[in-house]
DNA sequence: TATTGTTATACTCTATAACTATA
DNA sequence: TATAGTTATAGAGTATAACAATA
């Protein structure tokens, strides 16, 4: 294997002397390359895993919403209600979800945590939380904070503090 | 079409009720979900083009950067030297940018805009940062200016004060 | 008619490894 | 031997549209 091999800003020195002019206002562009810089050492800390963050993520959101219908968890984590189809079916063959169809509104799929998938959570969430914060230890507590309060208004969620 | 045919959040409105709990401290996943809609919210905006986004940013950066290596500009924006080959060749055959093979090594590339290039970057530059400005337009300025302090230090770049 | 979810598929993006040329 | 870049391809992730069932 050639090329790539270096995780970029991490190592390389001088890197930081590329100006990106203008470009480095951009906030979208900035907001994708930390999200990858994050993901990226995120990835290196978890190493390899039987569930896919992903799944992981799904798996999370139905525990602290058991009952939630299968598309607004979809609109929820920005994942395509095709795409959330398959990924669903891979957590209810493994045994980690159920899916049920309720009787007042029977086109839809409600979501609920099995026993194993609440296990499953209590094996892997704190050593996920730990990574997720580990990647981001570039930040003080305070900045962690602030990113958690811009990135929900950017989502479009109500601040922390009103809920 | 059916399904996912509402941008989410923007619309929806029982949705903020949806809780993630701890989910929403996860600082990695809140990035990635504001990415996501900061990205979609942009692309709405910009609608169709001839150059994408992706190309425009590489063309900003080499105009930003006469010479840089290759190699040096996909670390910088994240993207394996693989597919760096291939975007700057369709940049190259659109005649916006040159690559050039240095006397001194012979094994690199450098980069720089060509005159067509840089009448590209004048037509499409203010539209490009406008539209991201406006893409999170639910930022105040010093929310905007925060959020690139913020990935400006994940990224491992040096605080624009410092510069 | 509109909505919920499914299916199939196309498309794009990203990752991996082998390769050439140069240092 | 190491580095810069290329090539080909695999793989993951994402998007699109047609569809069935229900409201």
């Amino acid at each position: 294997m050639a090329g790539a091999r270096k995780p970029a800003a991490l190592e390389e020195p001088g890197l930081e002397q590329v100006g990106l002019g203008a470009l480095e206002h951009s906030a979208g562009l900035m907001l994708r390359i930390a999200q990858l810089t994050a993901f990226e050492r995120f990835f290196a800390l978890f190493g390899e895993s039987e569930i896919k963050i992903s799944e992981f993520t799904v798996l999370m959101a139905v525990a602290e919403n058991p009952g939630i219908r299968q598309g607004v968890l979809a609109d929820v984590l920005k994942i395509k209600w095709s795409n959330m189809t398959k990924l669903v079916r891979t957590l209810e063959e493994r045994g980690l979800v159920a899916r049920h169809v309720p009787r007042h509104d029977r086109r839809s799929v409600v979501l609920s945590p099995t026993d194993e998938g609440r296990r499953q959570i209590e094996k892997s969430g704190e050593k996920m939380y730990r990574l997720d914060r580990e990647a981001l230890s570039m930040l003080t507590d305070a900045e962690h904070d602030q990113l958690i309060a811009l990135t929900r208004k950017i989502a479009g969620w109500p601040p922390i503090s009103e809920r």
